[in-house]
DNA sequence: ATTCTGACGTGGG
DNA sequence: CCCCACGCCAGAA
């Protein structure tokens, strides 16, 4: 893996930075790392960042708000939960005031 | 090396 | 807003 926890660690560093009861989409986190175009792979890092300490996953969502990657969590609704517990809520799978709690890396940071 | 596949995004209809 | 097709790059088989 020579290609690698670079690109992965510049994924965990943007999401540990995003507050609580805040979340961001893969494309904001992709455009700030100089990869826009290729959220798929903030995705895939984040797939990787299963097995750090501590990332979270459960704050970045598509650009819908959509929770699309609550399937990779352990549970069905664990994302849901952790998001709603910061005070997010959630409905249909989706972020509510998504645009309200949206934090851009690239604005913010 | 070749071929999918994937936690996405954008553009066109 | 929805649906469809393409692009994008990295990793696994």
């Amino acid at each position: 893996m020579a290609t690698d926890r670079n690109f992965f660690n510049r994924v965990y560093d943007i999401a540990v930075q995003i507050p609580e009861g805040r979340v961001t989409s893969y494309g904001a986190i992709a455009k700030y790392l100089g990869a826009a175009g290729s959220a798929r792979m903030v995705g895939w890092a984040m797939n990787a960042s299963h097995t750090l300490p501590h990332v979270p996953a459960h704050r970045v969502v598509n650009r819908k708000g959509l929770l699309t990657g609550k399937h990779h969590f352990d549970g069905t609704h664990l994302m849901q939960q952790l998001l709603e517990n910061e005070g997010v809520k959630i409905k249909d799978n989706q972020v509510v005031d998504f645009e309200a709690l949206f934090w851009d890396p690239a604005k913010e940071l």
